[in-house]
DNA sequence: ATAAACCCGGTACCTTGGTATAGAGTCAAC
DNA sequence: GTTGACTCTATACCAAGGTACCGGGTTTAT
């Protein structure tokens, strides 16, 4: 190991904040690339794959899944992609995430109801709260 | 199978919208009692556990995961168990919903912002949105 | 020169909420 | 009286994103 840039996995992983096996991981998802290894068969790593995993972790960070994530390295290798092509990926997350949001906001409603119907006194037999799960009800 | 009212495991799934697979799931996991069976093995249900299944589905579309739906099932049958104690349940579920809609919320702004500063011309390589993946940016 | 720390590949395991498959037995209808 | 629909148990599999263990080899520091 006589390269001043080379990092083994370890340090690799140190660096990112991840686990060495995650690192492992990635590479057998093929969201990182198979580096370099010594002769005794040691990975190693140039520079480039600290921004590469700091990518995947944002990206995650920002809700995308390893498989879109993987979607974005590649889109971005392949000539003739355009930033417009990366738009489109990040507007669509967006949408997918207000679709969450208004799932929760959905879910927050009727529990919010459900526990202001219950006075919070006496026996589960007059609980507001249980009845209503045992009948059908539009959330 | 002469009692009326006795269901066979496939007539409770077609009741409950769910399948045979997910009722014996259920019942390994504690979450549907174990039913009478007829001599030959088959499972008969009564009438309850109909109810039982509305409460488990009913709770899950409310955010509840199969352990905290265990966990209320087990309260309501325990005496002393008060409205208050169902009622606290169903406050922490609204705060982790409220906490992972604030959560949502943060990545989609985010992502607007990336999407925005992004003109959707030129190659990948100008495109704001990986840069900004690239580098170490507080969410 | 030897112990500590590191790394290898392969495989199995974890969570959550189910679904599928196989091989066998049972029940209802014609 | 047999075909077809139903059910049984046990086991394996799925997505997603990892984590852990094992038995061995390597490198580094003292």
């Amino acid at each position: 190991m006589k390269n001043p840039e080379a990092l083994t996995i370890g340090k690799l992983a140190r660096h990112g904040g991840v686990n060495i096996m995650t690192i492992r991981y990635y590479e057998r998802r093929g969201l990182l690339p198979a580096p370099a290894r010594t002769a005794s068969g040691y990975r190693l790593y140039a520079d480039d794959a600290v921004r590469r995993l700091q990518f995947i972790r944002q990206a995650q960070l920002l809700g995308f899944s390893l498989s879109e994530i993987q979607d974005l390295l590649s889109l971005r290798m392949q000539p003739g992609t355009t930033c417009a092509d990366i738009r489109m990926r990040a507007k669509e997350k967006i949408a997918a995430v207000e679709k969450k949001i208004e799932d929760l906001e959905r879910i927050k409603n009727a529990l919010t109801a459900l526990a202001s119907a219950c006075r919070g006194k006496g026996p589960t037999a007059d609980c507001p709260i249980l009845e209503a799960l045992e009948t059908e009800h539009s959330t």
